[in-house]
DNA sequence: TATATACTTGAGTGATCACTCAAGAAAGAC
DNA sequence: GTCTTTCTTGAGTGATCACTCAAGTATATA
């Protein structure tokens, strides 16, 4: 018997994702959203229900999207070659709205306030580390890297690099083409 | 004639530094300086025109100081074990309100509105590069570090790698010593 | 002591914040 | 067509934002 929402539910979260990826959490308001989405205050909060729920909505699909490149990345390249392809692909992504990646700019910005979005992003980062073990992991079973590295520390550094070089990619004074050269040309010498 | 001031600038700068460093800039809002400086808007305003105005005294003084206790290390230890010591250092910083590098902070938070205050940081960050490409220089030209690197873009790398230590360092679930200790180690096989 | 000068105080400014809600519009079920 | 259900609309909520300003207070000089 309903009428049907004129808005495609999943389109909205990835357009409210870019501008939170962009703008970041207090920067980004309601007005914002209202005008990007082209929703009414209404129909807003009859789809989301906050700001907050939405964010967090747009934080899973970032991180979500980000581990499915990885994994498809991985099967496409393999372990070694994924893991030196990563800190190029990460800065290239042309269409991308930032460079720095979204669950540390949340992070950074939010943990001080001891926000649940901050929590949300720590966790999903350390998701995202535990997928760059399993990479590791598996460079080291295929006998691509050193088997006397601890998978777990590689990745730790590895994504505290990619996290550097994300927003480091931000700045013009920075080749931050050079950083992700050299990212990768470590992982050679493993 | 005049009433002076019941106020020590200098200390209210270093205060809001601490407060704008760990809260951010759209996180920290005029009822929590009042309250932290203990100063009431019209005393506020008089002292300082604005809160970007006084964010802005914060972020000199908190490069300021930055390069200052750089360069007091580089005279003690000399140019290559200042950069191996610098990662811990950075991290350990007990009194410190935050890990994470307030610049980087203020940057990721403010580049995408082109505020002023992310120009501000930009230009201190570079500064800051510039630092410790000197320290490479100087190594090198001591024979601690092989001559065929650029000591620019093993100072971008440098810069880059120790943004994503701090920021890695607010976290939990990373250690962030491990991360520091292979950064120096880095440093060593040059 | 008288005066000039600046500092302190805090109520109050308009703007914007996230959010609410009642009324109107649209579409499937009958 | 009629009814029911949901969606859309947008004016309006109280709270908080950065900021102002006039009145009161303290102090160094004359």
């Amino acid at each position: 018997m309903p009428r049907k929402p004129e808005y495609d539910r999943d389109d909205l979260i990835a357009r409210a994702r870019d501008i939170f990826w962009r703008q970041g959490w207090a920067g980004t308001s309601l007005k914002d959203l209202e005008r990007e989405l082209k929703l009414k205050p209404g129909s807003f909060y009859a789809a989301f229900g906050s700001k907050d729920a939405l964010y967090g909505l747009a934080l899973n699909r970032y991180a979500q999207e980000g581990v499915a490149r990885l994994r498809a990345l991985a099967d496409r390249l393999g372990p070694l070659e994924t893991l030196k392809a990563q800190p190029r692909l990460v800065i290239e992504a042309s269409g991308a709205p930032a460079k720095a990646c979204m669950l540390a700019k949340t992070y950074a910005e939010l943990q001080a306030k001891d926000h649940e979005l901050a929590g949300r992003a720590g966790v999903l980062m350390s998701e995202m580390k535990a997928c760059f073990a399993d990479l590791f992991r598996q460079a080291q079973d295929a006998g691509d890297i050193a088997p006397n590295y601890d998978p777990n520390r590689l990745a730790t550094r590895y994504q505290s690099d990619l996290l550097g070089l994300r927003l480091s990619a931000e700045r013009s004074d920075v080749d931050a083409n050079e950083i992700a050269a050299d990212i990768a040309a470590d992982i050679d010498r493993l």
